[in-house]
DNA sequence: TATGAATGAGCGTTCATTCAT
DNA sequence: TATGAATGAACGCTCATTCAT
């Protein structure tokens, strides 16, 4: 045991040094926003040099990545630790806090589309893995709900999460900022998870 | 009638101008791709000064939104020529071709999702209203269709419209690559255009 | 005359710029020296942009390439300016300021040896250029005088400025410090110049 | 005596790991040139920490001066076998070898004139012991062949040397690179061993 | 001696956009 | 309208060298 902390003692310097790069950058992030984040900021509040910053992190926004992914599951997690959702106005509550936060900055809500994505399997990031997470929550909770038996859960969570899409994605749109999000969400929610159909 | 004649050739030659730009920007996209497009290699083709570019259009986005509105009402054209659909499969192969061209660059379709909606009301773009035609065809085509009648067609055109970007989003994450655009199009439009509920 | 100056209005501007750029420069340089010059600093001084500078200078060294070739070309109009030398003494009186200059600095010397020659005809410099004029005047001076017939003037100032490198790059060699440059210069060209050969 | 047994193979293993870094270092530049090399590509290859590298090699100019002469050497020790040259054609085939290497690359040249003296006295390097090599050697071949006894032996070499470096660095200078290295050295020899001095 | 994370100053780049003429 | 030089705020990079363990 202790010989395993003895063989690597690097490692616990750099995973300080990232500690540190991370901290200053979420405390900017806290004092203004995301966009206003830069590098040299960063760097100069963790007393850092520049070069360090690049070892770390591929640029800036794989450093954007790490920490918006880290929200997203700290959002996940209080929603996994809710009692799973019997209504759609139940969903609606449990993933409010998230879309204020997804809907909070579009230069956030750009990153995060850009970022739900990888273009090569070695370039999962932090967001990208957060979408796979939602999904899983989504569907254990939908089997359990059981809204729609048509389709699958997972058909039924990705639905969902197209929609969530759609409602931020409107929000930005001056157009149609007459709704608010969450009644755009609740609107098509009621329509992909409970159709009422006639014969 | 004198001032007639000296603003009539001043048109021509601003039209001209505007026309000349256009068709640069239109050269290097076809040479290269929407991405590759610099504002430097539009006038050195078109033989302009920079400041003559941006005199013409607001900012490099203001063209983008041209060409791009532009090829998306192409493809709208030749969709509204089609006879109204009347099943799943016929929405999807008429679409198809605009699918296509939303995912043949990552750099397009995120700036069709910018452009989707216009941050001001007098800014409204042309890829802004070429969203709107599209719902306007969609909510033609399912009012006739009868799909669903629990939902208003305006609904259903918007949803079909979530899921045509996230069967595109998806196709970008290379995690998810398995399935074409088409395929995963498909399964969505199914599950929301035709729902079957047991009772 | 007054149409010629008015269809290149810019170029004035563009001059202006340039020459700003160079004073600052050269402003740092006789305040420290050459190897203390920073870009920053210069446009700082110039009150110009980053980009102004690059757009004006390939880099750094470009510019350096302009103002040291300024100031051998100042010593080679002092030099021109002299009755054509008789003794070899004349000789290394003439040169004497400018050797000094090219000695200076290490900085300085290693640049005017890099920059001596171009890659490409397109490449040459104002240093390389200095190279030339140098030649030039060495030549004629050297067929007035008459210290040798057996070998072209041109041969003879080719020799000349192979020994002035040879005594300079000795001087910034520790080993050999203890003669002086100009000793050093001394005793090769009288041997290059002055042959005796006994018969 | 157990001093000695624990010292011995230390030294060995020390040894070894600098071969190593000077293998790799050689293998770096026959692939590519001395130019490419860099200290993280030596280590990758030598599977050396970078730390390790600075413990042998003061600098990376140190590694460089110790591979440069030693090729230097090599080439000298060719020289030195040869049979005391009687003409300026037989120095000239002499040195031509070493020529050619001096004329490879640009930054071989920079760092062999850099070199060629030390910095401080107790900074003698490989190149610098080699060019007094070379004055040794010259001198020798001089005061048997007997060009010149105007001037001493030591000074005819220095002149050689200059005109090498001369014809070398107008090599690098395109301008006038419509002469080979060694013509032009050739025509240097002549000039400097061999004046004619009409009476 | 070996390790390798950290350093760090400065350079060059990017390129859409502005503005004085 | 047309011109094109100037802007400018980051970013990312370079890479030999240092230093604590």
């Amino acid at each position: 045991m202790q010989k395993k902390h003895m063989t690597k003692p690097q490692q616990k310097r750099t995973l300080k040094t990232r500690a540190n790069l991370i901290s200053a950058a979420k405390h900017i992030i806290d004092k203004d926003n995301f966009e206003a984040l830069r590098v040299e900021d960063v760097i100069s509040i963790a007393r850092t040099a520049k070069g360090t910053f690049f070892a770390h992190f591929k640029d800036k926004d794989a450093l954007m990545d790490i920490i918006i992914g880290e929200k997203i599951d700290a959002y996940l997690d209080n929603l996994e630790a809710l009692p799973s959702p019997k209504t759609i106005s139940d969903i609606l509550n449990a993933f409010e806090p998230l879309v204020q936060f997804m809907a909070s900055e579009r230069y956030v809500f750009d990153l995060i589309i850009r970022y739900s994505g990888a273009a090569q399997i070695d370039q999962i990031g932090h967001i990208a893995t957060t979408f796979g997470r939602q999904t899983t929550i989504l569907e254990s909770w939908l089997s359990e709900a059981n809204f729609r038996n048509d389709i699958s859960p997972e058909l039924q969570a990705e639905g969902i999460q197209a929609f969530m899409i759609q409602a931020i994605a409107l929000k930005f749109c001056e157009l149609h900022n007459s709704q608010s999000i969450n009644d755009r969400f609740s609107l098509y929610l009621n329509a992909w998870l409970k159709p009422i159909i006639a014969h």
